[in-house]
DNA sequence: TTTTTAACCGAACGGTAGTTTGATTTTTCT
DNA sequence: AGAAAAATCAAACTACCGTTCGGTTAAAAA
């Protein structure tokens, strides 16, 4: 039994067969998907240990504590989402309008909740708050990216809801965070629950006069 | 020192000076306050017991385990909000139009959720899932005072998305418990934020043509 | 006043958490 | 091959968790 990867040190940029992924992902990967799947105390060390088949103590060989662990989830989580927005507004042609704009983000967005690193975008609703303070400030940076946006739609006047985008952004950002809810309870695909979230933000539920 | 409420026991139903209120229920207003601001980790027995005064043992005199507490808050806040909006839904008049039976839905969920209860309704996120799913029945039966609301809407011919409801009501409430975060950002008041979300639910952002 | 009951304390018990440490095995390097 | 480094283990340590229980105090009933 304990047929194990072949427990071999370094190779870090190495070619290999199957899967010469470093045991600090495959770490991250075991807590994270724990963490998402039966809450924050679930997450003991021995239980991640157990799902890479180790020990609770030889993880002190990969990370200094349990603490180190979560961070680097969050901050990973956080930071990835990050990248691919921006990314996605800075590849936009600068004349789209903004109803494409919206879209591709919000594209970006839903996908990065659904996609197959969706784990880590979902630790940070079920930590404790001491630990949630700590990635406000890099959370605050991603909403920023959706403030400017907005801010851009309504400064071309594409845009107009005449409220406050502090406001706005929460609110509909707080909506979006719940698709993989839906998606569970209604079937619907990723692309589906895109259309509906901009369609509703742009023009509304009411009927059309 | 240890001024203390006065140890008497009994006291149900009598009218005294300062605060009769149950022990029973300070101990649940405690052990809200606790998980609410520090988590569910947190709140230890011993935690609960310091804030009112007691030692964690005596508290079993009042319950048979941690889990009785917690499982009669989460009882407490999802219960008290569903009798609410029933409540409210069914004191409107019948020919209501559909934009004002929505407004005085949100305007109760809203005033909920940022009320002198609140406590009891933010309880709910900060779970371990094991426990989140045990309420999780009764918070399908709020879920669909919502659908029904929203239903009858488009049946009427007020609103009219097209769209499955199966994602409009999770989209929708989902960007509505975001409700004190943006409140705490952007100093808006309850009432500035119901407008916004029942406006932009019905018209939209986009510019009007 | 005596008795009874409600409410709480002090101290412990078993369990499990995160972490440390010294030995041990496995891989890489020479 | 052997030496060096990397990775893991077994076992313990401390700390704190929920919970139990016998004794203690204060109010109510008699």
């Amino acid at each position: 039994m304990k047929a194990r990867n072949g427990q071999r040190p370094g190779g870090a940029g190495v070619a290999e067969a199957a899967k010469p992924k470093s045991m600090r992902i495959e770490i991250l990967d075991a807590a994270a998907d724990i963490i998402v799947r039966e809450g924050y105390d679930a997450c003991t060390m021995r239980a991640v240990a157990a799902l890479v088949d180790m020990k609770a103590g030889s993880l002190y060989y990969h990370f200094k504590s349990k603490d180190e662990i979560v961070e680097e989830i969050l901050n990973q989580g956080i930071e990835t989402l990050y990248a691919r927005l921006a990314e996605t507004i800075r590849n936009l042609p600068k004349e789209a309008p903004f109803a494409d704009r919206l879209s591709a983000a919000v594209g970006v967005h839903i996908s990065s909740l659904v996609g197959k690193d969706q784990k880590y975008m979902h630790v940070y609703e079920h930590l404790p708050p001491i630990i949630k303070r700590r990635s406000r400030k890099m959370r605050e940076r991603y909403a920023q990216l959706w403030h400017d946006l907005f801010a851009d739609g309504m400064a071309s006047g594409e845009a107009s809801n005449g409220q406050d985008l502090q406001l706005l952004v929460p609110y509909f950002l707080g909506g979006l965070n719940r698709v993989p809810e839906w998606m569970r309870a209604s079937g619907a695909s990723s692309d589906q629950v895109a259309a509906l979230a901009v369609a509703t933000l742009l023009d509304g539920i009411s009927a059309k006069r």
